[in-house]
RNA sequence: GGGUCGUUAGCUCAGCUGGUAGAGCAACGGACUCUUAAUCCGAAGGUCGGGAGUUCGAUCCUCCCACGACCCA
């Protein structure tokens, strides 16, 4: 006993100090932790089938019930008490007095704290204020719960808290549990769309000897036996159009992947995307896909198209804009003339003036790209596919029959952010080959996010990748849209943060 | 990397040109057999994020550091 308690970490803090007391006297009485209770119930389940009955039918008949949860709230009023315990779908309340429970019972409930789990066995019947309510026979404390919860009615507040203990986070705080709930839905409404729709699901390696499929940095890890290199992959897209060579020509994969950049309230180093290629289809049929796929997830999950972030209202029923980049500055930016905006001269004053960094290089798309990246991506609210992507900055993408200096390419906006990029896959590998080589030169010359060159992926190209569509969506910041959420930290479980000390 | 703001009891928060800290919840003791964030009474709980400086005296002013939030690159 002693010597137990030697061994115990020393805690200075009373309320632990008096829990670390209660627990080593169940150690002593017989199992502190039993794993032999078994629930039949769960307590939205009972709220749906009886919280409608009256009392007199659930007295005449009484339902017996086993539910178990952990206990969020607690009234003692003497020779009778209420509790609520909480599971996993939600809330009931519990009565225990000295009449049915039984003194000795009632009077050992009355030192469980707030945060245990108990088992618990007893009948239905509605309170005079109506809310139906467990009259318990009988409680078990199966858990002892060491740590005191979150002040009862604020919950958990402190952002960095709620991120660090999600854990306490989701005990106390309904509306992150909703959140999460949320995002579970959305993303089995992804699986099912593009399984209905005869894509078959895949998972390619998150550890590539050549990082590709994106410009980022990648994370860097070492495989002891084949004393190798790998990189955690920025994106699964080289893999999964290998697949469309194979004849898997509607694959979908939704991945983690990594990004070795800052963080932000957009930005996580792993994330989640959803990417999908289909044979035989082009851009435009993307387009139209994307809208389908996120007004049918809005209606699933939420239950309308109308929705609101941060306080602005969108209609996703409404057709999703499409504009071309000079098109999309000079919507929120009339004064630049379309002549204007195609004379290089005046794009690198105007790049100048509002301190852009652009390389002598740089052609006339791009600059009109980096134009559009400072002053009006953020700008597009409502959904907008932006559209014709200058091809020095599309390395994976089909050039345009009509203007090779552009390629089949969009990226969606919404709420100002980047959703989803998608294009007609470049499938011509002699065009591919030169592409890589041009990005290997940038990466020679100091870009570090530029590519590397795939001599497989250029081998599986040879073999002939039919003419095909593919796209990547930002789950997480989808996820953000659907749930109001400001930060992609309240949309991660356990987001990455500094190491605390 | 830069700027702004924040860090006080387990949790949620107060704290007045600088005089070494308060409330509510939780927890502890007591009263209470239909409560709903139960109520009432009592007692307890603090290295004011860490360090240095200014001062007779610092939670408060200055500087450095840590962590976080937001904005910018």
């Amino acid at each position: 006993m002693s010597e137990q308690e030697q061994k115990a970490p020393q805690n200075t803090n009373q309320i632990i100090a008096e829990r670390r007391a209660k627990l080593a006297t169940l150690r002593e009485t017989g199992a502190a932790f039993p794993n032999d209770f078994r629930r039949n119930h769960l307590a939205s389940d009972l709220h749906k089938k009886y919280g409608d009955q009256s009392n007199d039918t659930l007295e005449k008949d009484p339902i017996s019930v086993e539910v178990a949860g952990r206990m969020i709230l607690k009234r003692v009023m003497g020779k009778a008490s209420f509790a609520t315990i909480q599971d996993m779908s939600g809330h009931i309340q519990l009565y225990i007095s000295n009449d049915i429970t039984g003194e000795s019972a009632h009077a050992a409930f009355k030192h469980f704290d707030l945060g245990d789990i108990l088992g618990v066995h007893g009948t239905l019947f509605i309170t005079k204020s109506g809310e139906l309510t467990i009259r318990v026979k009988s409680l078990r404390l199966l858990t002892k719960s060491l740590r005191p919860l979150p002040e009862k009615f604020h919950g958990l507040t402190d952002q960095e808290q709620k991120y660090r203990q999600r854990y306490l986070d989701l005990i106390s705080n309904e509306d992150t549990r909703k959140v999460f709930l949320t995002r579970s839905r959305i993303i089995q409404s992804i699986r099912a769309f593009f399984e209905e729709r005869g894509y078959l699901e895949v998972e390619t390696p998150m550890m590539h000897p050549i990082p590709g499929g994106a410009a980022a940095r990648p994370f860097i890890t070492h495989h002891n036996a084949l004393n190798m290199d790998f990189y955690l992959r920025i994106a699964p897209e080289l893999y999964l159009k290998r697949l469309v060579v194979s004849g898997m020509e509607k694959v979908f994969e939704i991945n983690r992947s990594f990004r070795n950049e800052g963080i932000s309230t957009r930005h996580n180093p792993e994330f989640t995307m959803l990417e999908f290629y289909e044979a035989y289809q082009d851009h435009i049929y993307l387009m139209n896909l994307t809208e389908t796929l996120i007004r049918e997830l809005a209606i699933k999950v939420l239950g309308t198209t109308e929705i609101s972030y941060q306080g602005y209202k969108i209609n996703l029923s409404n057709p999703f804009l499409r504009l071309s980049i000079t098109q999309a500055i000079q919507k929120f930016h009339p004064e630049h003339t379309d002549a204007q905006l195609n004379d290089r001269a005046y794009l690198i004053k105007k790049l100048e003036a509002l301190n852009i960094s652009y390389k002598p290089e740089d052609g006339i798309g791009k600059l009109q790209l980096s134009l559009f990246d400072e002053t009006t991506e953020h700008l597009l609210m409502d959904p907008t596919f932006i559209v014709d992507y200058p091809s020095d900055v599309s390395p994976l993408a089909r050039r345009n029959d009509k203007n090779p200096g552009v390629t089949d390419r969009f990226e969606l906006y919404i709420t100002g952010r980047e959703m989803a990029n998608g294009f007609s896959e470049l499938n011509d590998p002699e065009d591919q080959a030169a592409r890589f080589q041009e990005q290997v030169r940038a990466k020679e010359s100091g870009d570090k996010e530029a590519m590397h060159y795939d001599g497989d992926y250029i081998r599986a190209l040879e073999h002939g990748l039919p003419p095909t569509a593919g796209e990547g969506i930002g789950i997480d910041r989808l996820i953000m849209l659907l749930t109001d959420s400001p930060s992609i930290r309240d949309v991660i479980l356990f987001p990455h943060l500094r190491r605390e000390d």
